[in-house]
DNA sequence: GCTTTAAAAGTAAAAAGTACCTAAATAACT
DNA sequence: AGTTATTTAGGTACTTTTTACTTTTAAAGC
């Protein structure tokens, strides 16, 4: 009946930068930017068809549990034709080199940089106006209220990449999963940039001491780090 | 290319016997338990579906913020055709009477029942053997894996309950949703009811002062209980 | 009025969170 | 080599929240 379509929700982080990321294509047909997106086949799951996506986007092959789901998006009219949205979460270290592959004209790493308190899509930054508190708490209901089309993104794009800023928020406090993006490692410091972007706040508004104890029952303390640079190296932890 | 079926798992509540109670029909044709499903139809969202599946059941008519998003399977053999379940969790006031309706012979409210670590279908009682703690986390990645079904319900709808059950736990610290089957308003000890329920523990356990103090931020007071019964009457709260 | 029941309210100790400071480890500079 | 700048680990005292337990209050039944 209606065609079912798997989303991709691709986060990295630039090392140079130390920039949240997340990968948009440029769609061929309405040049405009949106989410990775293909068709579910009838021999595969969502979650394989979401990771057999990224294979083809950005050539990466992936184990079945890096893929997580977000939500289902049905309205209506989200879509020329009827087209229900299965989107899925993934998390992506290093900010693998991107070819546009069929479809689209262009792929990109976009950066998610708060400014004020707003977030806008300029010069290759995202950016989303009003970033609603409510999405996450009311994006199972009520889907078709809350759709806009506010950022020049394809369909409800937006909508999406909103409600999957709000998840990996709200799940900050126990099972900040995002910080996948920073690669099987990391340190408390990159570990904290991440959290100041998705709480919008500056780096030095995180006690860098207060973090590391209201935090060290999530992560596991495996080791120092070996980089040359000033100062003190810090220790190198892993998810639990 | 794959149906779309809409599922629900429909929570009560049993004042009498206070017992927490979920929504089962007996299938006409397998003769076996599952949750009360439809098909997407072209004019509709999921979420309209997934009420209009309640008011064809219940004959309830509930405002399209009563329905929410619990996860989507889309297992390739979770049926005997390709077929996609798009599952959504409502919460019912006063365990509204029944009608099994078309396709179905039974409709029965089952009662979740903790028996020492497992729950058991037995007697009307409902329960899961050894209730995975980690599907909440998996969920959403490696569903053909965790695919069971050990309750003999139809198809995997085991899991769908296992999942939602898991959904409502995880949220009872900030958003405890399930606490609208017990109607608009409800006592502290309802409250403490269900939660002893969902956590596995008896009653007492969860202290009564320190239940108060720990949920007033999530419960609005709004008067005292004016029901006849010895003892000092409750005070009546509603979520804020 | 006294007893029983059930819930609200209080208290003190423990645990967790917060603001701020000191110590340690490295690089760069004189 | 010794000093300084930089960066992160670690410590301390204070505040808030949670927890275990006790007391008070408000009703019903006799």
């Amino acid at each position: 009946m209606a065609d079912i379509s798997i989303t991709n929700v691709i986060w990295s982080f630039n090392n140079k930068t130390k920039e949240l990321l997340v990968l948009l294509l440029k769609n061929s047909e309405e040049q405009m930017w949106g989410l990775p997106t293909t068709y579910l086949r009838k021999t595969e799951n969502a979650e394989e068809s979401s990771l057999r996506l990224v294979r083809e986007k950005i050539g990466v092959d992936l184990p079945l549990v890096n893929t997580e789901q977000l939500a289902t998006f049905t309205d209506i009219h989200r879509a020329k034709k009827r087209e229900l949205a299965l989107t899925y979460m993934i998390y992506l270290p290093d900010m693998p080199g991107l070819v546009p592959g069929y479809g689209a004209d262009d792929a990109q790493w976009f950066s998610i940089k708060p400014s004020s308190e707003n977030y806008l899509l300029q010069h290759g930054k995202l950016s989303f106006e009003t970033l609603d508190e409510n999405i996450d708490r009311n994006e199972f209901y009520l889907q078709s209220d809350l759709f806009k089309n506010s950022n020049g993104l394809i369909s409800d794009h937006a909508l999406i990449l909103r409600t999957a800023f709000n998840r990996i928020r709200n799940r900050l406090d126990y099972s900040p999963t995002i910080l996948r993006i920073l690669g099987p490692t990391f340190t408390l410091k990159k570990a904290r940039i991440i959290y100041s972007i998705l709480l919008r706040v500056s780096l030095t508004e995180i006690d860098n001491s207060n973090f590391r104890k209201t935090h060290k029952r999530l992560f596991l303390e495996v080791g120092t780090e070996n980089i040359k640079g000033a100062g003190r190296p810090g220790k190198v932890y892993r998810l639990k």
